[in-house]
DNA sequence: AATCAGAAAAAAATCCATCATTTCCATAAT
DNA sequence: ATTATGGAAATGATGGATTTTTTTCTGATT
């Protein structure tokens, strides 16, 4: 790595790299029904990538997916310049000309990985719709990156027709990770992390009661006034709005399948006036409660 | 379920399943590049599914996994019987003719998924390749099951084209862990065999405390010379600054999804200084966390 | 070849100070 | 009940100086 001045194409330490030989390719990937449809020809990992670069005038027959962990590098591609920061994947089109490189104050890491298949190019356009500047939309999830490694490591194993469909097959859940972040990410993390979401489930759970603001503000152990301002800006309502569209919901639900009268389901609500309720309802809804239980029994 | 006597075929308490409407199939599922290689057509789960039963003589044109968590179960096909029990998969190819159903004594709990495709019949073959009495060679794998529930939970929040291609894609890397047990339980497995990557798991668990370089060495019997030399030679980075990677990444996750305080985040990632921990940050990301933290929420 | 010890050089961690931004509350107006 | 506003307080970002730890290098040892 001492070669300053000079621009390399390979070798670093720490660098790890498959390139699938050309023989499995051609007796294996591209026969066997589940490979063809997406197979990987290379993939590799390079850490701090110093001097790293390609340039490829012609573009490869190969779609390149490359992600960086550190550092920052860039690519060259339709007469744009994209720069590559951590945790940013870039993906590159086959046939399309090229150049890409690491930055020379902060070269990259980077994992990346070719593919071909019948289906490839078709996902790789998936994967540009999700994107700006040939880079996807996404932010950072290890699962991502362990899904990689898992391919990596299994392919390290060898070269059975077993590992091979194995490998392409997680790739294919891979590459759905890179076309629909949401998602991906959606599992189950984002459930009942901030104030706002659990003033709200609080709501859904006391959706019977009278509940004043200052009880929500002083259960989220905020002001009524500052509380209030950020409900808002999150969720568009002010929270006593909000409230009360919960109950109006909740309203329809037992004016469509209950014989409840207007009177016990205001009260059943936490709204002890039936003519307030009704005249909210009526505002909310366009139709009076009645109106709306003849509607839709 | 109070019906004794009765074989019945749907219905159990606390049961889930989606049923892919005719109109998705025929318009999306067999149109799509992705989804027409396979794509699932039912998929469900059934708590104690007591006097579950089905008889199809002519078989269904989809093939069909089964997997019991819990209780037992039969299988008939190709006059043979098969018992099945917990942690145990079935696959049933389409147009084969079959019965099964739930044990008496304790009836099994099951996730079940029908699939079709124009590569399904070959997949399936494979699978079955892997199995004895149409039962896969598996031994049990939570990864496996996490695999199923994100399939199902995305399913069940609509059949936009996204979700779909999605969904069959994470369908695609389920059935290679039925394909191949062995590479599918072997991820983290090999793992522990160098002394890098113990060094490294060990990183991953003591992500939230502060470790002193020669800690890692003693930690692996080696000189804190030496074990500095070989771990930068084969991961590129040196330890220290390996294990900052990690407690950054694992900011990063933090600043998505929850609304931790970058001081809190610091302190629990064993950073002390709060200040340091916002520049070490920056340096690694580009942005500080707080801006990270806007971009990618 | 693998390992270590020790020392110099490099980098990381700590501490302190400063400035910018955000959060928060009290008050008043709507 | 909600929104607007000003000022106080907390939090976050950044820089420099200093201390501590880590990294790297060399030569010696097993």
């Amino acid at each position: 790595m001492k070669n300053k001045g000079l621009r390399k194409r390979e070798g670093f330490e720490g660098q790890r790299l498959i390139v699938l030989p050309k023989k499995v390719i051609a007796d294996f990937l591209t026969r066997d029904l589940v490979t063809k449809q997406i197979y990987i020809t290379d993939i590799g990992y390079y850490p701090k990538a110093e001097f790293h670069y390609a340039e490829r005038p012609a573009g490869i027959s190969q779609h390149i997916i490359i992600y960086c962990v550190e550092g920052s590098g860039w690519l060259e591609i339709n007469k744009k310049r994209v720069d590559v920061n951590p945790s940013e994947f870039i993906i590159i089109p086959a046939n399309i000309p090229h150049r890409y490189g690491a930055g020379s104050s902060k070269p990259w890491t980077i994992y990346w990985v070719h593919f071909k298949g019948e289906l490839s190019a078709y996902i790789t356009e998936l994967i540009l719709n999700n994107s700006e500047n040939y880079k996807p939309n996404l932010s950072y999830n290890d699962q991502r990156i362990k899904l990689f490694e898992d391919i990596y490591n299994n392919l390290e194993k060898g070269y059975s027709s077993d590992a091979l469909r194995y490998v392409n097959m997680i790739f294919s859940h891979f590459l759905s990770s890179l076309i629909y972040e949401e998602k991906f990410n959606d599992t189950d993390k984002k459930k009942g992390k901030n104030i706002i979401s659990l003033s709200i489930a609080m709501m859904q759970k006391k959706i019977h009661s009278v509940i004043k603001l200052h009880e929500f503000a002083s259960f989220s152990n905020l002001s009524v006034s500052h509380f209030s301002a950020i409900f808002k800006t999150e969720t568009g309502y002010s929270p006593i709005e909000y409230f009360n569209h919960l109950k109006i919901q909740k309203a329809c639900q037992y004016l469509s399948f209950t014989d409840m009268s207007v009177k016990e389901l205001a009260i059943s609500l936490g709204i002890e006036d039936q003519y307030y309720f009704s005249r909210m309802f009526t505002k909310l809804m366009g139709s009076s409660p009645t109106e709306y239980r003849k509607k839709n029994k």
